[in-house]
DNA sequence: TTTGGGACAGACCGGTCGGTCTGCTAAAAT
DNA sequence: ATTTTAGCAGACCGACCGGTCTGTCCCAAA
């Protein structure tokens, strides 16, 4: 085998990703994505058979990110504690740490980018955002079902409806901090959350 | 004057709106709009003087239909009740019911549609959105604070966070439901933030 | 009745962009 | 040493798209 042509294709799909969070997929030239990464269309068309090839792939990549970072969080939670409600407080916890911890923290989510484009894209581009989705959905449902049991809520809780609360507050918290020019609005609406979490499974004295 | 021109600005801006939702203002083409419209190029740079003023024109009048639905909201709440916490949850009440009883109900927020393209236009674009979250945060904020006097909390509640958190989940909210096809998500989370703000202010027994 | 201008129609142009194709180069396999 | 092939270069093409320009029609004011 000739030399090794991965680290073009992992360059081809950091730019892309980047460009994609600040002009959006379609804005995002081909010629572009070239000119910052100091190749030729040779190179591209060598890596992907298309433009929607790449988009395929950068959306694999980062599901396939998040589903990582999803098992990492809740494996270092369910060591650092036995009971769910800290649990889920960890998983919180431990994502607004690593999003601090990070040197260029992420400037948004692939899938709402891709989603306010969805009419331009195959079906399944979607479906690989919905599975990530459901995943966390059901992850962090299990969780708040366990911790309902272990602490009577004071009100009826759809664990559901809460899990979709991390994603829905996350993909809310991209836009809202990209339009405001706020990035601590992220951390700050994860903190509410952990508020309400609290709240919902707090003993009632 | 000759004929009037205004119906046709207004499905021009119509069309575009429903375009740019679906696929991004990038990708809506003039043309495509013209096709649908039934006109020509002509009548569209006749009403506007480039695509630019055209993604203008379009953030202006969402950010003033935006501003108008926060004060008849407000002004609604305020004549059905005094109490500051009531008058909030009202709000957020009246926007579900306004949302459920639309034929169409929006499919997006054209704020967030632009702001994953925020690269493309120029700074006052994102102003204007900005200016419009931060006047629902402030309205909002007033309320909580107000309702914070009058049932004291049981934990800190930053005001500004709270508020906040209405456009986030909204925002948050297109994005889940576009992915996962489930247009009840809005209500659902609407429902957990009306559920949140009463146990921050629920008395302690 | 004339005329001025707003409301369009539609041909046309220049640039850009996705995609193709041919060919060169270096390293691995034989 | 030769062959092979992944990795890449870059000229080229056709389609599309934003924008311009000229011309037409219609209504209102004079």
């Amino acid at each position: 085998m000739p030399r090794d042509g991965r680290n073009t294709r992992q360059r081809i799909l950091d730019i892309a990703h980047r460009q994609t969070l600040r002009q959006g997929f379609t804005a995002t030239s081909i010629e572009g994505i070239l000119a910052e990464a100091g190749i030729t269309k040779g190179a591209f068309f060598h890596h992907f058979k298309s433009k929607n090839a790449l988009a395929r792939a950068l959306v694999e990549r980062y599901a396939e990110g998040e589903l990582q970072m999803l098992s990492e969080l809740v494996g270092r939670a369910e060591k650092l504690s036995r009971d769910p409600l800290q649990q889920l407080l960890l998983v919180i916890g431990l994502f607004q740490e690593w999003m601090e911890g990070q040197a260029d923290p992420p400037e948004g989510c692939l899938f709402a980018s891709f989603c306010y484009q969805s009419e331009l894209f195959p079906e399944e581009m979607k479906g690989i955002a919905a599975e990530t989705m459901v995943a966390w959905r059901q992850a962090l449902a299990t969780k708040i079902r366990a911790a309902a049991e272990q602490h009577p809520p004071s009100v009826a809780v759809d664990a559901e409806a809460v899990a979709d609360m991390f994603t829905t507050l996350i993909e809310g918290a991209f836009v809202v901090a990209r339009t405001l020019d706020a990035p601590g609005i992220l951390t700050e609406q994860l903190g509410q959350y952990r508020n309400y979490l609290e709240l919902l499974f707090a003993p009632r004295r």
